[in-house]
DNA sequence: CTCTGTTAGTGCATCGATTTACTATCGCCA
DNA sequence: TGGCGATAGTAAATCGATGCACTAACAGAG
């Protein structure tokens, strides 16, 4: 019924509430084994659930966690939260979700809302240069940990990232294509206006450089090209459809390119999209590198290849680095960890078809 | 800071608690204009927000509902899990999201944890026969609504269920194939052991009969058949790796399917993976339906022919449900609300090639 | 026999908001 | 002037669990 109370215990088992209260928080030594035996027969036989909204307004504390990722049905962010969850319960702790849509206002929101809930504990997905709008809480006591960004000037001191090396993994991808022999490269994202946007694109003109080619040799296209005046209208909503406009609109050039690093596998998978719709192959008459390895990009046609986020492990360390600041031990101190990507190369990339590698 | 009380609101403007609490549960009238402006003032300058825990103490109202999904991994179900916060949000109420991975006693403890949390609303996507697991819940007062499954003798008689039409559904699947002139048809799902696959799987055969084929002409993949004993490996985890298998031993056959219909979407991606694996095309050689018309369907090679679930308007209803039982409004007696599917034909399906064709 | 220390267990204030039952004040009419 | 009925606002009990401060009982030391 639920109804049953730590008084309606202590009465069936003829000892205080006080008495139910130690058996049930771990001082089962502080009563004689009968006493403890009458207890845990009461409780059993009653059915006794302690009232958690009671517990935590005596104690304040609660076994609830907040993640808040961009949307749930992107494959990457539902892998991640399911990789997250199950950390969480590993320890005891259950996780409230939210989906912020990339919205800073909905991230602040959402995070007002948990901590309403008395969660003082969050991981914030949200590749956002600055989390100003977050700040507050931050300072009010949240424990909270940035994901899918790396630390940032301005950022609070506690605050930690977990983070896909960006830097390196777009370089890796970019390696890989200028290796093939590809030199007209393309960079297809959404809004630049990200952490790990940013530094993926850096990755990818160092690599560029290395290879002694210069941002006229590359082609850029972000969201905000389309000139919709609404750049983040190309979000985690429809990355795949970013993908398929970005590539038609980057083949229809007159020197288009005959690799293209897209930001994501969902984008990518677009990408591939719309070579197709362009009456091209994938692969042998245009090479698309993806970001993520969902496990999707395996089954593609042709299979995609990728930069690598080992997302378990990652989900793994957030949980752990929320953990640390929650119960207040080991350094606090503001970092970005940052985890080493791996290049899964598939078949989506090859070397460029003849005619176009000469013509750089 | 969070540590400012209600007691503390009062004192600054002057007034009682019981005047302030009036004032945030909607009685702003029971008081004089210039006694609301005090109490206004006075939230805003001390930035007061109701401590939760001690508000569902006392009211034994949350307005929090659970969600219990396979896997948010699974494109599918993170897709309707983001709809259904979207729908939540809207009405005011936010969602404890949780994965089962499909297996019941994960179901039953996240609906434990539901329960102990004081959560009296909870979807479950459960496509198992029978809620008994989960049957005393109902009886003490969840409200509960199925989805993704239809009501089963048995069923509690309050049960609500949502879901798509899946016989139909699968009807529309099979004889899209029929009237291409397929003939060997294959049938590829895990376990037979839920609600919506034995439903999809008397929509297949109803049609087969309709065209005057009887079991012979058929192949039956489940996940089952492995022979590992452990059909139920077979989940929403790999139900692409699971496709890309059936449809690699298919083909292997002595007389190979010309047209494969597949549980779901990612199965349906794995089988066109096992299709090529085999050396052959898909659409051309092997015709593929998918089942749901997730987003990454249109975004294959070749795009999949598949029978879309409206997973937006699905998952309002099942909130829509879910709040009318907990506001005890409306009628609460169990049923089935089936939704209509439809049919998406795209690129994954042809006619067979002619060889194939007359050797039935 | 008293004093100290230990064990076993209890009483009660407390967390913060809600809500019922109540009081005080005022207007108005007979 | 007395009394009725609103209106404005308050006092205090309550939700259920916790944990500090306390007591009772008893063993052992001096």
């Amino acid at each position: 019924m639920s109804g049953v109370t730590i008084y309606e215990v202590a009465r069936a088992a003829g000892v205080s509430p006080s008495t139910v209260s130690n058996y049930l928080n771990g001082r089962p030594g502080r009563m004689l084994p009968g006493t403890r035996k009458r207890v845990e027969d009461a409780i059993a036989q009653l059915g006794y659930r302690p009232n958690r909204a009671a517990r935590q307004l005596r104690t304040g504390r609660i076994l609830v966690v907040g993640l808040v990722v961009p949307s749930v049905a992107n494959p990457f962010w539902g892998t991640f939260a399911r990789h997250f969850e199950g950390a969480a319960l590993a320890h005891g702790y259950r996780v409230l979700l939210c989906n912020s849509e990339r919205d800073p206002d909905r991230e602040r929101e959402y995070i007002e809302e948990l901590w309403d809930d008395g969660i003082r504990g969050i991981v914030l997905c949200s590749s956002l240069p600055s989390l100003g709008h977050v700040q507050s809480f931050v300072d009010d006591g949240l424990a909270l940990v940035g994901f899918d960004r790396t630390a940032q000037a301005g950022d609070a001191a506690s605050l930690v990232n977990i983070s896909i090396d960006n830097v390196v993994g777009a370089q890796l991808a970019a390696r890989h294509l200028l290796e093939l022999g590809h030199r007209r490269l393309a960079f297809v994202s959404g809004s630049l206006a990200s952490v790990n946007r940013t530094e993926r694109f850096r990755g990818f003109t160092a690599a560029l450089e290395e290879h002694g080619l210069t941002s006229q040799d590359t082609l850029v296209w972000s969201g905000a090209r389309s000139g919709s005046g609404a750049p983040e209208d190309y979000g985690d909503l429809d990355a795949s459809g970013l993908g398929r406009t970005a590539a038609r609109e980057l083949l229809a050039s007159d020197v288009p390119p005959t690799g293209i690093i897209a930001i994501n596998d969902m984008c990518a998978l677009g990408v591939c999209a719309g070579i197709r719709d362009a009456g091209l192959r994938v692969g042998q008459d245009v090479s698309v590198v993806g970001f993520d390895d969902i496990v999707l990009a395996d089954l593609a046609a042709p299979p995609l290849t990728t930069v690598r986020q080992p997302l378990e492990e990652m989900a793994a360390m957030a949980f752990a680095q929320l953990r640390q600041r929650l119960d207040g031990d080991g350094p606090t101190a503001g970092q970005s960890l940052l985890v080493r990507p791996e290049l899964v190369v598939r078949d989506s990339t090859a070397p460029p078809p003849p005619n176009t590698t000469d013509r750089h």
